[in-house]
RNA sequence: GCCGAUGUGGCUCAGUGGUAGAGCACUCGAUUCGUAAUCGAGCGGUCGCGGGUUCAAAUCCCGCCAUCGGCUCCA
């Protein structure tokens, strides 16, 4: 039983194509974007064109404007849209010479084109729709604006994007649109979306219960209910055990630290901007170089553990974990849900190995990552390798170090087979790493997953064992966490599973409905006797009539709805109805019990 | 942080210058009922916060906070 069984949507009949599986449709949709280019510069004549693409669902144009678009100007686009569309345009194109093309866009004195013609190989081409509108474009298009139809596009949202994606240079206004071949994928497309939107994690998560945010905490802070918290710990107590199968320790380090800690990390130096600050002005001038700060990382701890005492070789792997919340200051913009919080749990461990064990180590912990998502029934990941952009300055440590920690993760990838992509840029600032990538409902990427090799703070703090030989050697160090982050993983969750949770992590498990107060004696007895057996029941003592009863227990997707009747008091038993198959009829009580523990053991559904 | 939008009882939402509304939830009463809503009554909001305009502001203006869609940034 997967979780996506249990949504009640009719099987797709219509099948969506993306932009990068259909060459028609990049085509439309990309002259799509040129029609709202003209038909925007006909309403704003201010408006300068910059780049404008198709994306996977849909394009975007970027203009800069004097004017910003609302989202009540795109009503207006759209309908001079369906003018040029229905002049059934040609698009024509046209090849010309650098200095012609400059000498045309210096006339409609567009600066932004220029800068892109500086960067572009010959042969430079320019697209016309029509007579009266040009855009230097690469192509390829459709051949006319009849290939395209009105009822099948739509313009989404309005948003501010910086100038070649650069937040020091200009804002520019995009406006994104969604374009298909017939109305009905475009309608289907809005289905989906509408669907998305009914598994989106802040939704359920308020539905269901599960964490809170207050005005009065602030903002990215989230706060766990009693129901999520039951979540919560399931994750954390399953992991818990995995880990003390392979050799792990449980360590607990505090939240705050004084500067100088990440002074030595070089978080203070590389990370600052991420970090909350000080503690206060007047503190920070109190204390001086005593200053404290929220943690924004675990490492630095962990490190401190392991210096605590002289280490041997013979110790070694040494494996410290800890379920450590961080802070870290992110911009307010970019908070959202649980996907992009200020405070988190990281799943963090800290793995101080010898040199000659890193290669093993780090494939034992791959393993374990993989054997939790295969837990969580997660599958639709891309594994990433994160490594340095060298042409940054954001990172600590030698060209070496860099070098012999990116080699490790390569040949952990190809040992493995597994599949993978590069992403530059995308390193610690101490470390490359292995990161594991997943989507949520509405296709936006989020790392979970991470395995980072860390040959930096070692050096930074000084780290060493005794080798064989007697001699003092410098640990390499593995930064990893399963699930990223507890908070991010449970978003992810959510939506995975549309609210609907395996046994194991449902926060409740059972509701026992009884239908009159004639039964509740013997519901009583029945909810004692589960309870006791460790699991999570419930009693609906509300006297609402049956039908109310299972109407609140489906809305709140509690996995097993037990109806306590006459008949079942009579023979022992529960007629049983769960999220997951429906109605399965009357089973014997003790026959319940084992088939739930069973599906608890298995991280299934009943 | 930047661009755009939004903010009305616990929840979902109506109300655009003239005495704050509905449904659900909650409380009480009646009903004792077999697989997604029994009936009735009641309670509940300084309309995100602060300032301003006005005889009068949920409604108009300014600032802030929060949320949403993006950009930039990241677990």
């Amino acid at each position: 039983m997967s979780a996506s069984q249990l949504s009640p949507e009719q099987p797709q009949k219509i099948s969506l194509p993306r932009t990068s599986e259909s060459e028609a449709l990049h085509k439309l949709r990309h002259s799509t974007s040129h029609v709202m280019a003209m038909a925007v510069q006909k309403l704003f004549p201010n408006a300068q064109v910059t780049i404008g693409p198709a994306i996977e669902n849909g394009f975007y144009y970027d203009f800069d404007s004097p004017q910003p678009f609302t989202e009540k100007d795109l009503k207006a686009i759209k309908k001079e849209m369906i003018k040029i569309i229905n002049r059934k345009l040609p698009l024509i194109r046209e090849e010309v010479s650098r200095e012609e093309a400059q000498r045309r866009i210096a006339q409609n004195n567009e600066p932004y084109k220029l800068e892109i013609l500086q960067d572009l190989q010959e042969p430079i081409t320019i697209y016309h729709l029509g007579d009266q509108w040009w855009d230097l474009c690469a192509g390829p298009h459709v051949e006319s604006t009849a290939e395209l139809n009105p009822q099948a596009i739509e313009l989404e949202s309005v948003a501010g994007a910086y100038w070649r994606g650069d937040e020091t240079k200009a804002q520019l206004q995009r406006i994104y649109g969604t374009a298909w071949e017939t109305p009905e994928q475009l309608a289907e497309y809005q289905r989906r979306k509408a669907e998305a939107l009914r598994r989106d994690h802040r939704k359920l998560g308020k539905e269901l219960g599960l964490f809170i945010f207050s005005e009065e905490v602030g903002a990215g802070l989230p706060l766990w209910t009693p129901k999520g918290t039951m979540l919560r710990s399931q994750l954390e107590d399953f992991l818990k055990r995995e880990q003390i199968k392979r050799g792990y320790q449980s360590v607990v380090t505090p939240h705050i630290a004084r500067v100088d800690l990440f002074k030595t990390s070089g978080h203070w130096q590389k990370y600052h901007e991420d970090m909350f600050p000080l503690m206060s002005e007047t503190d920070a001038e109190r204390l001086g170089e005593q200053g404290f700060v929220m943690k924004p990382m675990n490492c630095p701890f962990h490190i401190q553990i392991y210096k605590s005492e002289l280490r041997s070789y013979r110790s070694l792997p040494m494996r410290l974990a800890e379920f450590g919340t961080v802070y870290r200051y992110e911009q307010s913009g970019e908070l959202g849900g649980l996907t992009r919080v200020r405070g988190f749990t990281v799943d963090d461990s800290h793995l101080f190995v010898t040199p000659e064990q890193l290669d093993d180590e780090f494939l034992k912990v791959v393993d374990l990552i993989l054997d939790v998502f295969n837990n969580l029934q997660l599958k639709n990941f891309k594994a990433r390798l994160s490594f340095r952009d060298p042409a940054s300055d954001k990172y600590i440590g030698s060209d070496e170090a860099w070098e012999k920690s990116e080699n490790a993760i390569r040949r952990a990838v190809e040992t493995l087979g597994m599949e993978h992509f590069e992403g530059i840029g995308e390193a610690a600032f101490y470390g490359p790493k292995l990161d594991f990538i997943f989507q949520d409902a509405l296709e936006r990427e989020w790392q979970l997953g991470t395995v980072q090799v860390d040959y930096n703070l070692p050096e930074r703090f000084n780290l060493e064992y005794v080798a064989e030989d007697g001699t003092r050697k410098r640990p390499v160090m593995i930064h990893r966490a399963p699930f990223g982050s507890v908070e991010r993983l449970i978003g992810i969750l959510i939506e995975e599973y549309a609210g609907d949770f395996p046994l194991w992590l449902a926060p409740l498990q059972a509701r026992l409905l009884p239908v009159s107060d004639e039964q509740l004696a013997f519901a009583q007895q029945v909810n004692q006797q589960m309870l006791a057996q460790g699991l999570r029941v419930e009693l609906d003592t509300s006297g609402d009539r049956l039908g109310k009863q299972i109407r609140n227990a489906e809305k709140e997707k509690i996995p097993v709805m037990a109806v306590i009747g006459a008949k079942e008091v009579e023979s022992n038993s529960l007629s049983i109805r769960t999220r997951a198959s429906g109605e399965l009829g009357a089973i014997p009580v003790p026959e319940v019990i084992e088939k739930m523990e069973a599906a608890i053991k298995e991280h299934n559904y009943f």
